[in-house]
DNA sequence: TAAGTAACATACCAACCGGTATGCATGTGG
DNA sequence: CCACATGCATACCGGTTGGTATGTTACTTA
């Protein structure tokens, strides 16, 4: 009758399971969450679940590769990889998510470091994924700073792997605090102080050379 | 016949339930804590722990309060309320860290930042009873900055509130790096940038004034 | 058109969960 | 010496968990 082909309603039945998953997810922790809920919310059952997924464990890096991952691709590491002034992008990211994000956003916190703190101690595939997204991260980060140095916009003396670690570290540490404070304030008081340690790998102007800056 | 004082005997008896639970949770998380394996590490049964706590809840409470936050205090809090000159003992607190941690000691994480990402979204009382302790320390990290500044070792236009805020947060964040990665380097590595971020907030020594600095 | 498979729904399962009700010692105060 | 409370142990409970086995339907392919 209908028949968008079944195939893609397969698919389509699919991803309305992962998003669900992600939902729940993000609010419970993976090990809290429920099977049950997330069928619930669908409207679908386990035998729909089941066949698109062999354990729950799968469902979680499905959602973990297919959801969280692309999602930090999409909105921060193309742009990133892709820009001829990356270090101009990546203040310019971070000016709006210290604009946009609001106090609402804070209440289920990052699902990135929300799952890393979880799991990366409880199950050794999880935590695999998980460091795949922030090394990633991290990699497209230290890159940015790196084209920061041959534009001279950064110090050459600048360890740019540990300040790209440190950038990804201390984000997702505003993350957490904001979270439970559950304000934006606080986000965006924490972000700031994160902002002006990125300017201070920044070459000094006026003067000649000063400070022996970042490590060793 | 023995009788150490029966009292004193129900406060042991408290202490290892308490003691268990901490271990459970650090390795587990709060939700995923099994009452039974706490209880079978112990030898005890579930009468001793529903005598002295009335709830799984309860207990984590007690956990955080009695054995996490006291652990922050005798080890760090207490000691920066006391310093004469805070911001060595920060510095100096920041370094044994950095030098003594090995890489099973981010096996599990930090128990505090744990019980954060996954409680505070989920249990109201848990994110209160958590945010005292970070409350706590962030305001003995304010005071060691400000005393800092009153020394003339930090500079009059660092806004100490979102400094310390920063520090903690970026604390937290380099704990979970390290956790995910399970690298103690990676610690290190995070932990130096932060001692710099530190660092940066003194007051520049050689030349004229340079650099607006922290934010407005 | 017959055989087969993909895409689900339904019903069921053992294991485990936190919590409770009861039993039973051992002191302890009157 | 007796009533009573403290400090546990034992047994049991309903509910929920992830997972499975068995349909049943619709569509594809030969």
């Amino acid at each position: 009758m209908y028949s968008p082909t079944p195939l893609a309603m397969a698919d389509l039945t699919r991803e309305k399971i992962l998003q669900a998953a992600a939902a729940e997810i993000h609010r419970q922790g993976f090990q809290a969450a429920s099977i049950a809920h997330i069928l619930a919310s669908t409207g679908l059952t386990k035998g729909a679940l089941y066949h698109h997924f062999p354990s729950k464990q799968a469902l979680g890096l499905a959602v973990v590769d297919e959801v969280v991952r692309t999602g930090f691709e999409e909105r921060l590491l193309n742009p990133l990889r892709e820009a001829d002034e990356p270090l101009d992008t990546l203040l310019a990211y971070m000016d709006r998510r210290i604009r946009d994000l609001s106090d609402d956003a804070f209440e289920l916190g990052c699902p990135l470091n929300n799952l890393v703190q979880e799991m990366s101690s409880v199950d050794d595939e999880f935590k695999t994924h998980l460091d795949h997204i922030l090394q990633a991260w991290q990699a497209v980060t230290e890159q940015a700073l790196i084209k920061g140095q041959s534009q001279d916009r950064i110090r050459q003396d600048v360890d740019c792997e540990a300040a790209a670690l440190f950038i990804v570290s201390a984000w997702e540490g505003c993350w957490g605090m904001a979270k439970n404070r559950q304000s934006a304030r606080t986000f965006r008081l924490c972000m700031a102080q994160l902002r002006q340690f990125v300017l201070s790998l920044a070459p000094v102007m006026n003067s000649s050379r000063v400070q022996p800056a970042t490590r060793r």
